[in-house]
DNA sequence: TGTCAACTATTGACATGTCAATTATATATC
DNA sequence: GATATATAATTGACATGTCAATAGTTGACA
């Protein structure tokens, strides 16, 4: 069976993440928390909002997930003093040693991905995945509600 | 921030499922069901053991879905003759009709999602994609067990 | 000022996935 | 033939995501 676009990519990133699920585990993170530790390391505080806008993600989601993550003490959640909407997350030191220790393992799993790639081709890669998301990203502005 | 292959992966494709969710749901079908009705559609009746290894997804997870499946009436569950702990799984025309509505659809978006690629691009992506997996595939048969 | 609309986070109900345990059936081995 | 092991599917508990509804807060404007 020639396989889809569509399912080239479900089959690429679930094999990826099998491979990371159990060190996410033995880290007490689950499968969608570490980037959200990472996003915080690398941005600094932010809004809930601005995780859930930036990775796409119904704010549910991240509610429940950012529950989790302070019982855990990877970030602190205060009220922000300027609207009492919004909740200030920030990672602390802890969060900051799971993200560092996550973004290493991350790196050595897709040097296992990208095993045979030459410098080009993983270049070629990674502005392949860009576009297309990208091109997912333009056409939903012009087609707000429609496919 | 400079992302990461795994965020790549995981924002191109959830990208592409965002977009796809509505016409799943208008065609009465969960996130997962289109990919095991276009399954049994391509290669004809089989086992739940074989879905869940093809796509290499929880078992348990198969059976929920194979449920959903045959109470909207896209596929039969009987009992394999040569065997009762199997079952057999056949695409009724109901669904194959949803499997052929669906993979157009799934033709059109990613008609979308390759706006601006080339043929040699289109090649080259999804051969990358390919490989990626397979690395994957053949380093876990070498460490089964650990990272 | 008062009202209405927009924004932020949360909650409930559901789907899809994980893992672990269970049940039932087949197969292998002594 | 009896017993042990492997296989097939199911079930329960949980995490992450969806959607829809809600509560509280802010902002805009008559």
């Amino acid at each position: 069976m020639q396989e889809s676009m569509h399912m080239l990519l479900y089959r690429a990133f679930h094999a990826q993440r099998n491979i990371l699920r159990p060190y996410m585990r033995a880290l007490g993170l689950g499968a969608g928390q570490p980037k959200l530790i990472a996003y915080l390391a690398a941005n600094g505080p932010c809004r809930q909002r601005d995780l859930a806008d930036y990775f796409e993600v119904d704010p549910a989601a991240i509610s429940r997930m950012v529950d989790s993550l302070e019982k855990g003490g990877f970030i602190t959640v205060e009220a922000d003093g300027s609207n009492r909407r919004r909740n200030l997350l920030t990672v602390t030191d802890r969060g900051l040693e799971a993200a560092d220790a996550w973004m290493a393992k991350r790196a050595q799993v897709e040097e296992i991905m990208l095993r045979g790639f030459s410098a080009e081709e993983r270049e070629a890669f990674s502005a392949y995945l860009t576009r297309a998301r990208q091109n997912y990203v333009d056409w939903k502005e012009k087609h707000p509600c429609e496919i």
